[in-house]
DNA sequence: CAGGCGTGGTC
DNA sequence: TGACCAAGCCT
């Protein structure tokens, strides 16, 4: 159907793909695996430079992976976000212990693997034909076929109808990288694509693909109090779903009695954070507050706000 | 099933 | 500078 147009795609990928990318120089699955969880909803470059070689340095294999402590996961995780992944990693490796499944049914039943990354776990490690559908790709997609509604299951009948079976792993990448590099969501490079000859929406691009426009998010003022006790500082871990395993300051509304240190402001994808660094009047006793010496603080791991305002109290302390 | 879930970058 | 976006999944 589409092999004129697979062709174009192999020849591309092989002439400008990145193919240098470490997760593209084998095909072992675990480290695959990792490489696909942290890039969720994550720039290539962050996970290239901060993330995927030190994480892989603690954990080499499923099995170290399996017997790590949570803490650690979390600590190596620590800055890259939606931290839930790093839990769900720990929970799979615990559940494979010595190697992943292969087919992809059996790995989207893993925790923090959805049809997607079992698709792209599958087709780049065994050569599975089934599609990836990742943001790339569904703009790609969206565009190719002239879809301007994000229907999801539109999106994967076109997924399979355009894969290329005989290729899975270099097709899905390089449709990723063709929605990274020529097929962007601002920008188009129409006249480069292997997928010109067939697509529809080339004469009005970005009016296709386009994301479902978000509701503009609220602000939440809090007071982040800092509480010493024999020169340490009280610091509690989260228990919710938010920012969960992780460590930092309690929090409470304000306005407040005592004295503000200084602020700033931190965005979250569904709130904005604006917090005052504070010294309460009357602290509270809480009991799940644990207390910690600046060297222990190093070592647990806590989400980029605490950091802003660990920050702040270190600057005045020098 | 729409919204929760982090962070860093762009324009 | 606020809106939008980036290799999605879970509830």
């Amino acid at each position: 159907m589409y092999s004129a147009i697979h062709d174009a795609i192999a020849a591309w990928y092989g002439a400008h793909g990145r193919r240098d990318l470490p997760w593209r120089t084998h095909r072992d699955p675990y480290r695959i695996w990792i490489s696909e969880i942290m890039l969720q909803q994550t720039q290539v470059k962050t996970v290239l430079e901060r993330f995927y070689f030190p994480f892989l340095e603690a954990f080499p294999a499923l099995a170290d992976l399996a017997a790590a402590d949570l803490d650690d996961v979390l600590k190596r995780w620590e800055g890259l976000g939606y931290y839930t992944r790093a839990r769900n990693l720990h929970r799979a490796a615990k559940l494979c212990v010595t190697s992943l499944p292969q087919e992809a049914a059996a790995l989207e039943a893993l925790p923090g693997i959805g049809r997607s990354t079992a698709h792209a776990i599958a087709a780049f490690a065994h050569d599975a034909p089934l599609p990836v559908l990742d943001a790339n790709v569904k703009r790609v997609l969206s565009r190719f076929f002239a879809r301007e509604e994000r229907d999801e299951r539109i999106l994967w009948q076109d997924a399979y109808a355009l894969l290329d079976t005989r290729r899975p792993y270099m097709y899905n990448q390089a449709m990723m990288d063709i929605g990274a590099m020529l097929c962007q969501s601002r920008n188009v490079t129409c006249n480069a694509c292997p997928l010109q000859s067939g697509c529809q929406g080339q004469n009005d691009a970005l009016r296709y693909g386009r994301a479902k426009a978000k509701k503009s998010v609220p602000s939440r003022h809090r007071a982040l109090l800092v509480l010493w006790r024999e020169g340490k500082l009280g610091l509690i871990r989260s228990e919710e779903r938010f920012l969960h395993g992780l460590w930092g300051f309690m929090q409470s509304p304000l306005p407040l009695e005592g004295r503000a240190l200084g602020s700033f402001v931190h965005r979250y994808t569904h709130f904005h954070l604006h917090a005052t660094v504070y010294e309460p009047a009357d602290a509270p006793d809480d009991e799940r507050l644990v207390w910690f010496d600046r060297s222990e603080i190093a070592t647990l791991s806590l989400s980029t706000a605490d950091h802003k305002a660990l920050a702040l109290l270190d600057a005045l302390s020098s």
